[in-house]
DNA sequence: TCTGCCCTGCAACCCGGTTGCATTTTGCAT
DNA sequence: ATGCAAAATGCAACCGGGTTGCAGGGCAGA
């Protein structure tokens, strides 16, 4: 697969979310496309040390609301990850589970994890849910010394 | 039950948590033992108008790091709650469910709800959880026009 | 080509969290 | 009761992430 491919991919990705494919945003979302963890703004900023953070804070805030990604709190900051296909504007199926390792500080989602038995007391309805866990993940469990 | 006795039975609260017990520190204490929900330290701050909002800063630090309260993010802020008598310095048992009314916009803790049946995948190791929910709690779902 | 809208970038602000330091209070030993 | 050391308090200031206002620039559609 090449780049102009790989363009024409994301440039649809957009376009399917209603977001107008600028270059800016096409660069944002090939980043986040690149990531396995969560990525703070700051993590991004740093990546395009040239962009502007006002314009990479925008991005995203477009993104999270046209159902691209979706923002988690981590430790204070704000971390954002691709959303899985089924989002859309204003609708998010974001309910699974976030894990933050503390040793390689990565934020992931584990999917695989069954959310669905958990039950609440009789008059609460649930809009939101919000499931994080911090430890060691697997990878870094296989290379404890 | 008369302020007297309650003071005396706040001074041993903190004594037993290793904490001295000042003036101060009371204030909040009592102030902690009346909330029904979590409180921020903005919300503090306003309750006690003349008191600094670097102590009780430090004092809610001191509280949390001693076992009296656990703290959680709630929309960016950091709210704090009383512990349950377990909880000790460095000991917390905080593995509860977090419930942010969006109608009322108190976060309160579901310690009915049954955490237990959560499984990770092979490999991760788990030191904390994080669950938090928002939605409608029941006392206000009783009341919706 | 002209026009208007959206995106971008700069500046600046806001607010919660945090630290340094000087002062006051407290606990404890004399 | 008095003095000393340690802890708590209060003030000032900083920091960093998040957020908004506004002006300039580019792109799409008329």
């Amino acid at each position: 697969m090449n780049a102009g491919q790989n363009d024409e991919r994301n440039v649809q990705i957009l376009l399917n979310k209603e977001i107008q494919p600028t270059a800016m945003r096409l660069l944002t979302l090939e980043y986040l496309l690149e990531q396995q963890a969560a990525v703070s703004l700051a993590d991004i900023e740093m990546h395009f040390h040239k962009a502007d953070r006002i314009t990479l804070y925008r991005t995203l805030k477009t993104f999270e609301q046209k159902g691209v990604i979706h923002s988690i709190q981590e430790q204070q900051v704000t971390k954002y990850l691709l959303c899985d296909e089924s989002c859309a504007t204003g609708i998010h199926h974001d309910d699974h589970l976030h894990f933050f390792c503390t040793k390689c500080r990565n934020t992931t989602c584990l999917h695989q994890v069954d959310l669905s038995v958990m039950a609440l007391p009789p008059g609460f309805s649930v809009v939101q849910w919000r499931f994080s866990a911090s430890g060691i993940c697997d990878r870094c469990a296989g290379t404890m010394q």
